[in-house]
DNA sequence: TGTACATCAGTGAACGCGCGTTCACTGATGTAC
DNA sequence: TGTACATCAGTGAACGCGCGTTCACTGATGTAC
Protein backbone atom coordinates (compact mmCIF):
# COMPACT_ATOMS: atom_id res chain seq x y z
CA UNK A 1 0.00 0.00 0.00
CA UNK A 2 2.48 2.74 1.36
CA UNK A 3 5.85 2.67 -0.72
CA UNK A 4 8.09 -0.56 -0.19
CA UNK A 5 9.14 -0.47 2.94
CA UNK A 6 11.82 -3.19 2.05
CA UNK A 7 15.29 -2.14 3.32
CA UNK A 8 15.91 0.83 5.75
CA UNK A 9 14.13 4.29 4.99
CA UNK A 10 15.76 7.34 4.62
CA UNK A 11 15.23 10.39 2.93
CA UNK A 12 18.48 11.97 3.13
CA UNK A 13 19.85 10.94 -0.14
CA UNK A 14 16.71 13.77 -1.64
CA UNK A 15 17.49 15.80 0.88
CA UNK A 16 20.76 16.22 -0.24
CA UNK A 17 19.37 16.67 -3.79
CA UNK A 18 16.85 19.65 -2.88
CA UNK A 19 19.32 21.92 -0.87
CA UNK A 20 21.97 21.44 -3.48
CA UNK A 21 19.57 22.25 -6.26
CA UNK A 22 18.57 25.59 -4.48
CA UNK A 23 22.28 25.91 -3.88
CA UNK A 24 23.47 25.84 -7.43
CA UNK A 25 20.91 27.40 -8.97
CA UNK A 26 22.05 30.45 -6.74
CA UNK A 27 25.89 30.29 -6.35
CA UNK A 28 26.72 27.66 -9.36
CA UNK A 29 28.07 24.17 -9.16
CA UNK A 30 31.47 24.77 -8.43
CA UNK A 31 30.84 27.18 -5.76
CA UNK A 32 28.14 24.69 -3.70
CA UNK A 33 30.68 22.89 -1.61
CA UNK A 34 30.10 18.89 -0.42
CA UNK A 35 30.66 20.65 3.28
CA UNK A 36 27.71 23.37 3.32
CA UNK A 37 25.09 20.68 2.14
CA UNK A 38 25.55 18.43 4.82
CA UNK A 39 26.00 21.17 7.19
CA UNK A 40 22.36 21.72 6.24
CA UNK A 41 20.92 17.97 5.76
CA UNK A 42 23.02 16.69 9.20
CA UNK A 43 25.16 14.08 8.01
CA UNK A 44 29.21 13.92 8.07
CA UNK A 45 31.14 14.41 4.89
CA UNK A 46 31.57 10.20 4.28
CA UNK A 47 27.65 10.32 4.91
CA UNK A 48 27.21 12.59 1.05
CA UNK A 49 30.01 9.82 -0.23
CA UNK A 50 27.82 7.14 0.75
CA UNK A 51 25.11 8.39 -1.48
CA UNK A 52 27.31 9.65 -4.24
CA UNK A 53 30.39 8.22 -6.11
CA UNK A 54 31.94 11.50 -6.26
CA UNK A 55 30.89 15.34 -6.60
CA UNK A 56 29.64 14.86 -10.35
CA UNK A 57 27.49 12.06 -10.04
CA UNK A 58 25.64 14.46 -7.95
CA UNK A 59 25.23 16.76 -10.49
CA UNK A 60 24.29 14.04 -12.71
CA UNK A 61 21.33 12.87 -10.36
CA UNK A 62 20.30 16.32 -9.81
CA UNK A 63 19.89 16.59 -13.36
CA UNK A 64 17.86 13.92 -13.88
CA UNK A 65 14.95 14.53 -10.94
CA UNK A 66 14.78 18.00 -12.29
CA UNK A 67 14.40 16.60 -15.90
CA UNK A 68 11.61 13.76 -14.80
CA UNK A 69 9.83 15.87 -12.39
CA UNK A 70 10.02 19.27 -14.99
CA UNK A 71 8.80 16.45 -17.50
CA UNK A 72 5.97 15.43 -15.39
CA UNK A 73 4.53 18.88 -14.24
CA UNK A 74 4.10 19.32 -17.80
CA UNK A 75 2.36 15.82 -18.41
CA UNK A 76 0.23 17.17 -16.02
CA UNK A 77 -0.19 20.50 -16.86
CA UNK A 78 -1.64 20.15 -20.50
CA UNK A 79 -3.07 16.70 -20.18
CA UNK A 80 -5.73 18.57 -17.78
CA UNK A 81 -5.80 21.62 -20.13
CA UNK A 82 -6.58 19.01 -22.95
CA UNK A 83 -9.70 17.86 -20.32
CA UNK A 84 -10.55 20.76 -20.64
CA UNK A 85 -11.29 21.84 -24.76
CA UNK A 86 -10.94 19.33 -27.36
CA UNK A 87 -9.61 21.74 -30.23
CA UNK A 88 -6.13 21.66 -29.93
CA UNK A 89 -5.54 25.39 -30.65
CA UNK A 90 -7.90 26.29 -27.51
CA UNK A 91 -6.27 23.83 -25.34
CA UNK A 92 -2.95 24.57 -26.10
CA UNK A 93 -4.12 28.47 -25.29
CA UNK A 94 -5.71 27.00 -21.67
CA UNK A 95 -2.29 25.12 -21.27
CA UNK A 96 -0.54 28.56 -21.34
CA UNK A 97 -2.87 29.91 -19.58
CA UNK A 98 -2.85 27.60 -16.62
CA UNK A 99 1.12 27.61 -17.15
CA UNK A 100 1.31 31.33 -17.01
CA UNK A 101 -0.64 31.09 -13.30
CA UNK A 102 1.17 28.46 -12.19
CA UNK A 103 4.36 30.91 -12.64
CA UNK A 104 2.56 33.38 -10.96
CA UNK A 105 1.66 31.74 -8.04
CA UNK A 106 5.33 30.62 -6.80
CA UNK A 107 5.78 32.74 -3.50
CA UNK A 108 9.41 33.81 -4.61
CA UNK A 109 9.13 33.99 -7.98
CA UNK A 110 10.66 30.66 -10.33
CA UNK A 111 13.80 29.57 -8.56
CA UNK A 112 15.68 28.79 -12.08
CA UNK A 113 16.11 26.99 -14.61
CA UNK A 114 19.01 23.61 -14.14
CA UNK A 115 19.54 23.33 -17.59
CA UNK A 116 20.11 27.21 -17.90
CA UNK A 117 22.43 27.06 -15.13
CA UNK A 118 24.08 23.79 -16.22
CA UNK A 119 24.54 25.32 -19.77
CA UNK A 120 26.75 28.26 -18.32
CA UNK A 121 28.63 25.62 -16.48
CA UNK A 122 29.33 23.05 -18.88
CA UNK A 123 32.92 22.77 -19.04
CA UNK A 124 32.45 21.53 -15.55
CA UNK A 125 30.67 17.85 -16.46
CA UNK A 126 31.41 15.15 -18.48
CA UNK A 127 29.68 13.93 -22.05
CA UNK A 128 26.93 12.29 -20.21
CA UNK A 129 25.60 14.99 -18.60
CA UNK A 130 25.78 17.26 -21.29
CA UNK A 131 24.00 14.50 -23.51
CA UNK A 132 21.14 14.26 -20.79
CA UNK A 133 20.86 18.23 -20.64
CA UNK A 134 20.78 18.74 -24.76
CA UNK A 135 18.24 15.47 -24.56
CA UNK A 136 16.30 17.55 -22.13
CA UNK A 137 15.83 20.32 -24.64
CA UNK A 138 15.14 18.05 -27.54
CA UNK A 139 12.67 16.60 -25.35
CA UNK A 140 10.57 20.41 -24.87
CA UNK A 141 11.05 21.08 -28.25
CA UNK A 142 9.22 17.67 -29.52
CA UNK A 143 6.70 18.19 -26.54
CA UNK A 144 5.57 21.83 -27.59
CA UNK A 145 6.37 20.74 -31.78
CA UNK A 146 3.49 18.31 -31.32
CA UNK A 147 0.89 19.78 -29.92
CA UNK A 148 1.50 22.55 -32.84
CA UNK A 149 1.42 19.58 -35.35
CA UNK A 150 -2.00 19.16 -34.00
CA UNK A 151 -2.97 22.74 -34.04
CA UNK A 152 -1.87 23.37 -37.82
CA UNK A 153 -3.49 20.33 -38.78
CA UNK A 154 -7.07 21.82 -37.78
CA UNK A 155 -6.11 25.56 -38.35
CA UNK A 156 -4.11 26.92 -40.98
CA UNK A 157 -1.18 29.31 -39.97
CA UNK A 158 -2.23 32.75 -40.76
CA UNK A 159 1.75 32.97 -41.33
CA UNK A 160 4.37 30.78 -42.37
CA UNK A 161 6.39 29.88 -39.28
CA UNK A 162 9.01 27.13 -38.37
CA UNK A 163 6.91 24.84 -35.93
CA UNK A 164 10.39 24.18 -34.57
CA UNK A 165 11.10 27.82 -33.69
CA UNK A 166 7.96 27.91 -32.49
CA UNK A 167 8.32 25.12 -30.26
CA UNK A 168 11.69 26.46 -29.12
CA UNK A 169 9.98 29.52 -28.11
CA UNK A 170 8.41 28.27 -25.32
CA UNK A 171 11.52 27.12 -23.62
CA UNK A 172 13.38 29.94 -24.85
CA UNK A 173 10.76 32.32 -23.36
CA UNK A 174 10.65 30.41 -19.85
CA UNK A 175 14.55 30.20 -19.45
CA UNK A 176 14.84 33.99 -20.31
CA UNK A 177 11.70 35.02 -18.36
CA UNK A 178 13.24 33.52 -15.56
CA UNK A 179 16.55 35.01 -16.28
CA UNK A 180 15.41 38.91 -16.69
CA UNK A 181 12.46 37.98 -13.57
CA UNK A 182 15.66 36.54 -10.79
CA UNK A 183 17.69 39.97 -12.12
CA UNK A 184 15.22 42.96 -11.93
CA UNK A 185 13.65 40.95 -8.64
CA UNK A 186 10.13 40.79 -10.58
CA UNK A 187 7.91 37.87 -10.33
CA UNK A 188 5.76 38.91 -12.83
CA UNK A 189 7.92 38.96 -15.68
CA UNK A 190 8.02 35.34 -16.42
CA UNK A 191 4.38 34.87 -16.44
CA UNK A 192 4.19 38.03 -18.69
CA UNK A 193 6.37 36.21 -21.18
CA UNK A 194 4.43 32.65 -21.28
CA UNK A 195 1.01 35.28 -21.96
CA UNK A 196 2.90 37.12 -24.62
CA UNK A 197 3.42 33.80 -26.58
CA UNK A 198 0.20 32.81 -26.01
CA UNK A 199 -1.22 36.11 -28.02
CA UNK A 200 1.73 35.18 -30.93
CA UNK A 201 -0.29 31.72 -30.59
CA UNK A 202 -3.63 33.65 -31.15
CA UNK A 203 -1.88 35.55 -33.79
CA UNK A 204 -0.35 32.97 -35.74
CA UNK A 205 -3.56 30.84 -35.63
CA UNK A 206 -6.73 32.77 -36.19
CA UNK A 207 -9.36 30.69 -34.40
CA UNK B 1 45.61 62.05 -33.06
CA UNK B 2 46.41 57.99 -31.38
CA UNK B 3 45.46 56.77 -27.84
CA UNK B 4 46.73 59.67 -24.90
CA UNK B 5 50.48 58.07 -24.96
CA UNK B 6 50.77 59.22 -21.83
CA UNK B 7 52.12 56.25 -19.57
CA UNK B 8 53.50 53.27 -20.84
CA UNK B 9 50.99 50.77 -22.70
CA UNK B 10 50.15 47.98 -21.83
CA UNK B 11 46.52 45.45 -22.86
CA UNK B 12 47.26 43.42 -20.24
CA UNK B 13 44.64 43.65 -18.56
CA UNK B 14 41.82 43.85 -21.24
CA UNK B 15 43.82 40.41 -22.22
CA UNK B 16 43.00 39.00 -18.73
CA UNK B 17 39.44 40.45 -19.18
CA UNK B 18 39.03 38.74 -22.73
CA UNK B 19 40.23 35.29 -21.53
CA UNK B 20 38.15 35.82 -18.32
CA UNK B 21 35.38 36.46 -20.42
CA UNK B 22 35.20 33.24 -22.42
CA UNK B 23 36.14 30.84 -19.48
CA UNK B 24 33.49 32.08 -17.20
CA UNK B 25 30.95 31.74 -19.28
CA UNK B 26 32.57 28.25 -20.19
CA UNK B 27 32.55 27.13 -16.64
CA UNK B 28 31.30 29.86 -14.45
CA UNK B 29 33.10 32.54 -12.48
CA UNK B 30 34.18 30.38 -9.08
CA UNK B 31 35.59 27.55 -11.35
CA UNK B 32 37.85 30.35 -13.50
CA UNK B 33 40.53 30.57 -11.54
CA UNK B 34 43.09 33.26 -11.69
CA UNK B 35 46.52 30.60 -12.62
CA UNK B 36 44.61 30.08 -15.48
CA UNK B 37 44.34 33.28 -16.64
CA UNK B 38 47.54 34.81 -16.17
CA UNK B 39 49.17 31.04 -17.72
CA UNK B 40 46.88 32.00 -20.92
CA UNK B 41 47.87 35.60 -20.86
CA UNK B 42 51.35 35.04 -19.32
CA UNK B 43 51.95 36.82 -16.57
CA UNK B 44 52.52 35.80 -12.91
CA UNK B 45 50.03 36.11 -10.45
CA UNK B 46 51.44 38.77 -8.98
CA UNK B 47 50.75 40.83 -12.05
CA UNK B 48 46.96 39.87 -11.95
CA UNK B 49 46.76 41.70 -8.63
CA UNK B 50 48.78 44.60 -10.22
CA UNK B 51 45.72 44.89 -12.37
CA UNK B 52 42.62 43.98 -9.87
CA UNK B 53 42.59 44.42 -6.31
CA UNK B 54 41.17 40.83 -5.80
CA UNK B 55 38.92 38.87 -7.96
CA UNK B 56 35.63 39.99 -7.16
CA UNK B 57 37.02 43.39 -8.73
CA UNK B 58 37.24 41.74 -11.53
CA UNK B 59 34.38 40.19 -11.51
CA UNK B 60 32.70 44.09 -11.30
CA UNK B 61 35.37 44.93 -14.62
CA UNK B 62 34.02 42.21 -16.44
CA UNK B 63 30.06 42.80 -16.41
CA UNK B 64 30.76 46.48 -16.47
CA UNK B 65 33.11 46.33 -20.19
CA UNK B 66 30.36 43.74 -21.21
CA UNK B 67 27.15 46.15 -20.94
CA UNK B 68 29.15 49.08 -22.51
CA UNK B 69 29.55 47.08 -25.54
CA UNK B 70 26.54 45.60 -25.78
CA UNK B 71 25.19 48.75 -24.96
CA UNK B 72 27.33 50.00 -28.23
CA UNK B 73 26.58 47.41 -30.42
CA UNK B 74 22.76 47.94 -30.24
CA UNK B 75 23.30 51.55 -30.45
CA UNK B 76 25.02 51.25 -33.56
CA UNK B 77 22.83 48.81 -35.16
CA UNK B 78 19.36 50.29 -34.52
CA UNK B 79 20.47 53.40 -35.38
CA UNK B 80 22.05 52.22 -38.88
CA UNK B 81 18.26 50.29 -39.06
CA UNK B 82 16.22 53.74 -38.72
CA UNK B 83 18.87 55.76 -41.15
CA UNK B 84 17.41 53.09 -43.89
CA UNK B 85 14.15 53.67 -42.97
CA UNK B 86 12.48 56.76 -41.79
CA UNK B 87 8.76 54.70 -40.69
CA UNK B 88 10.10 53.73 -36.77
CA UNK B 89 8.03 50.10 -37.61
CA UNK B 90 9.90 49.50 -40.25
CA UNK B 91 13.04 50.48 -39.04
CA UNK B 92 12.65 48.21 -36.12
CA UNK B 93 12.07 45.30 -38.49
CA UNK B 94 15.13 45.86 -40.70
CA UNK B 95 17.10 46.37 -36.85
CA UNK B 96 15.87 42.67 -35.98
CA UNK B 97 16.62 40.95 -39.48
CA UNK B 98 20.17 42.46 -38.99
CA UNK B 99 20.29 41.44 -35.67
CA UNK B 100 19.18 38.18 -36.48
CA UNK B 101 21.90 38.40 -39.13
CA UNK B 102 24.81 38.91 -36.88
CA UNK B 103 24.08 36.27 -34.30
CA UNK B 104 23.78 33.94 -37.35
CA UNK B 105 26.98 35.19 -38.72
CA UNK B 106 28.91 34.33 -35.59
CA UNK B 107 31.61 31.48 -36.53
CA UNK B 108 31.11 29.47 -33.36
CA UNK B 109 27.27 30.40 -32.32
CA UNK B 110 27.16 33.28 -29.76
CA UNK B 111 29.38 32.79 -26.44
CA UNK B 112 26.81 33.54 -23.90
CA UNK B 113 25.32 36.21 -22.28
CA UNK B 114 27.57 37.16 -18.78
CA UNK B 115 24.10 38.58 -17.71
CA UNK B 116 22.63 35.27 -17.61
CA UNK B 117 25.78 33.52 -16.43
CA UNK B 118 26.17 35.98 -13.32
CA UNK B 119 22.27 35.94 -12.69
CA UNK B 120 22.84 32.21 -12.14
CA UNK B 121 25.86 32.88 -9.23
CA UNK B 122 24.10 35.42 -8.33
CA UNK B 123 25.65 34.92 -4.18
CA UNK B 124 29.10 34.99 -5.21
CA UNK B 125 28.60 38.58 -5.58
CA UNK B 126 28.09 41.94 -4.30
CA UNK B 127 25.53 44.57 -3.95
CA UNK B 128 27.33 46.42 -6.38
CA UNK B 129 27.95 43.87 -8.86
CA UNK B 130 23.89 42.62 -8.49
CA UNK B 131 23.20 46.37 -8.80
CA UNK B 132 25.16 46.59 -12.33
CA UNK B 133 23.04 43.61 -13.72
CA UNK B 134 19.75 44.85 -13.23
CA UNK B 135 20.91 48.04 -14.33
CA UNK B 136 21.63 46.33 -17.65
CA UNK B 137 18.40 44.97 -18.34
CA UNK B 138 16.34 47.76 -17.17
CA UNK B 139 18.26 49.32 -19.97
CA UNK B 140 17.70 46.52 -22.29
CA UNK B 141 14.03 46.83 -21.32
CA UNK B 142 14.10 50.88 -21.65
CA UNK B 143 15.67 50.46 -24.78
CA UNK B 144 12.92 48.83 -26.71
CA UNK B 145 10.53 50.31 -24.75
CA UNK B 146 11.28 53.56 -26.65
CA UNK B 147 11.42 51.80 -30.10
CA UNK B 148 8.30 50.55 -29.48
CA UNK B 149 6.56 53.23 -28.40
CA UNK B 150 7.29 55.52 -30.91
CA UNK B 151 6.02 52.48 -33.50
CA UNK B 152 2.91 52.58 -30.98
CA UNK B 153 2.63 56.63 -32.07
CA UNK B 154 2.10 55.69 -35.72
CA UNK B 155 0.89 52.01 -35.90
CA UNK B 156 -2.32 51.15 -33.85
CA UNK B 157 -1.56 47.59 -32.18
CA UNK B 158 -3.63 45.09 -33.74
CA UNK B 159 -4.47 43.36 -30.16
CA UNK B 160 -3.72 44.70 -26.58
CA UNK B 161 0.06 44.29 -25.29
CA UNK B 162 1.87 45.37 -22.48
CA UNK B 163 4.79 47.06 -24.13
CA UNK B 164 7.03 46.87 -21.52
CA UNK B 165 6.83 42.95 -21.29
CA UNK B 166 7.02 43.60 -25.15
CA UNK B 167 10.54 44.98 -24.72
CA UNK B 168 11.51 42.48 -22.44
CA UNK B 169 10.53 39.96 -24.55
CA UNK B 170 13.83 41.03 -26.82
CA UNK B 171 16.20 40.17 -24.19
CA UNK B 172 14.05 36.88 -22.81
CA UNK B 173 14.25 35.33 -26.27
CA UNK B 174 17.75 36.36 -27.05
CA UNK B 175 19.10 35.04 -23.06
CA UNK B 176 16.87 31.75 -24.03
CA UNK B 177 17.71 31.40 -27.71
CA UNK B 178 21.26 31.81 -26.74
CA UNK B 179 21.06 28.66 -23.78
CA UNK B 180 18.72 26.45 -26.74
CA UNK B 181 21.48 27.12 -29.42
CA UNK B 182 24.64 26.23 -26.53
CA UNK B 183 22.85 23.21 -25.12
CA UNK B 184 22.07 21.62 -28.36
CA UNK B 185 25.06 22.76 -30.28
CA UNK B 186 22.59 24.38 -32.82
CA UNK B 187 23.83 27.98 -33.65
CA UNK B 188 20.77 28.85 -36.00
CA UNK B 189 18.55 28.80 -33.00
CA UNK B 190 18.81 32.25 -31.86
CA UNK B 191 18.91 33.69 -34.89
CA UNK B 192 15.77 32.04 -35.53
CA UNK B 193 14.04 33.28 -32.14
CA UNK B 194 14.84 36.61 -33.58
CA UNK B 195 13.08 35.93 -36.56
CA UNK B 196 10.20 34.70 -34.58
CA UNK B 197 10.26 37.92 -32.59
CA UNK B 198 9.97 39.57 -35.55
CA UNK B 199 7.47 38.01 -36.84
CA UNK B 200 5.27 38.85 -33.83
CA UNK B 201 6.14 42.58 -33.84
CA UNK B 202 4.41 42.52 -37.52
CA UNK B 203 1.12 40.62 -36.66
CA UNK B 204 1.29 42.89 -33.75
CA UNK B 205 1.30 46.32 -35.75
CA UNK B 206 0.29 45.42 -38.93
CA UNK B 207 2.05 47.97 -41.08
C1' DT C 1 71.29 67.98 -21.58
C1' DG C 2 71.82 65.59 -17.22
C1' DT C 3 70.10 64.00 -13.03
C1' DA C 4 66.62 62.70 -9.32
C1' DC C 5 62.58 60.98 -8.45
C1' DA C 6 57.92 58.90 -9.45
C1' DT C 7 55.15 55.76 -11.64
C1' DC C 8 54.04 51.64 -14.29
C1' DA C 9 53.84 46.94 -14.85
C1' DG C 10 55.05 43.73 -13.17
C1' DT C 11 58.27 39.30 -10.28
C1' DG C 12 59.01 35.55 -6.64
C1' DA C 13 58.22 33.34 -2.57
C1' DA C 14 55.33 32.24 1.01
C1' DC C 15 50.77 31.80 3.51
C1' DG C 16 46.81 29.29 5.29
C1' DC C 17 42.48 27.63 4.41
C1' DG C 18 38.95 24.85 2.40
C1' DC C 19 37.97 21.61 -0.76
C1' DG C 20 37.01 16.80 -2.72
C1' DT C 21 38.31 12.26 -1.76
C1' DT C 22 39.83 7.92 0.77
C1' DC C 23 39.75 4.38 4.18
C1' DA C 24 38.90 1.61 8.08
C1' DC C 25 35.29 1.09 10.96
C1' DT C 26 30.23 0.79 13.28
C1' DG C 27 25.63 0.17 15.05
C1' DA C 28 20.95 -0.71 13.64
C1' DT C 29 17.90 -3.26 10.80
C1' DG C 30 16.65 -7.21 7.50
C1' DT C 31 16.91 -12.01 5.84
C1' DA C 32 17.92 -17.25 5.65
C1' DC C 33 17.76 -21.37 7.82
C1' DT D 1 12.06 -18.98 17.78
C1' DG D 2 17.02 -18.28 17.84
C1' DT D 3 21.17 -17.40 15.65
C1' DA D 4 24.50 -15.99 11.82
C1' DC D 5 25.29 -13.20 8.41
C1' DA D 6 24.39 -9.30 5.05
C1' DT D 7 23.13 -4.86 4.07
C1' DC D 8 22.06 -0.03 5.02
C1' DA D 9 23.28 4.34 6.37
C1' DG D 10 26.21 6.21 7.97
C1' DT D 11 30.99 8.05 11.41
C1' DG D 12 35.85 10.00 12.20
C1' DA D 13 40.27 11.02 11.00
C1' DA D 14 43.49 12.01 7.70
C1' DC D 15 45.27 13.36 2.97
C1' DG D 16 47.19 16.50 -0.39
C1' DC D 17 46.36 19.86 -3.63
C1' DG D 18 45.00 24.23 -5.51
C1' DC D 19 43.19 28.38 -4.61
C1' DG D 20 43.03 33.53 -3.50
C1' DT D 21 45.78 36.74 -1.22
C1' DT D 22 49.96 39.25 0.76
C1' DC D 23 54.37 41.38 0.81
C1' DA D 24 58.84 43.00 -0.22
C1' DC D 25 61.12 43.95 -4.17
C1' DT D 26 62.52 45.42 -9.35
C1' DG D 27 63.67 47.13 -13.88
C1' DA D 28 62.00 50.06 -17.50
C1' DT D 29 59.89 54.27 -18.80
C1' DG D 30 58.12 59.22 -17.85
C1' DT D 31 58.47 63.81 -15.77
C1' DA D 32 60.43 68.07 -13.28
C1' DC D 33 63.97 71.09 -12.87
Amino acid sequence: MLDKPSPKRTNTRERLLDVAESAVLEKGFEATSIEELIAEVGITKSGFFYHFPDKTAMAHALLERYLTREDAMLDDLFNRARELHEDPLHAFLIGLKMFAELMADLPNGHPGCLVAAYCYQDRLFDREVRALNRAGVLAWRARFRALLDEIVALHPPRIDVDLDAMADMVSALVDGGIILGKVVDDKNVLPGQVMLYREFVRSVFPG
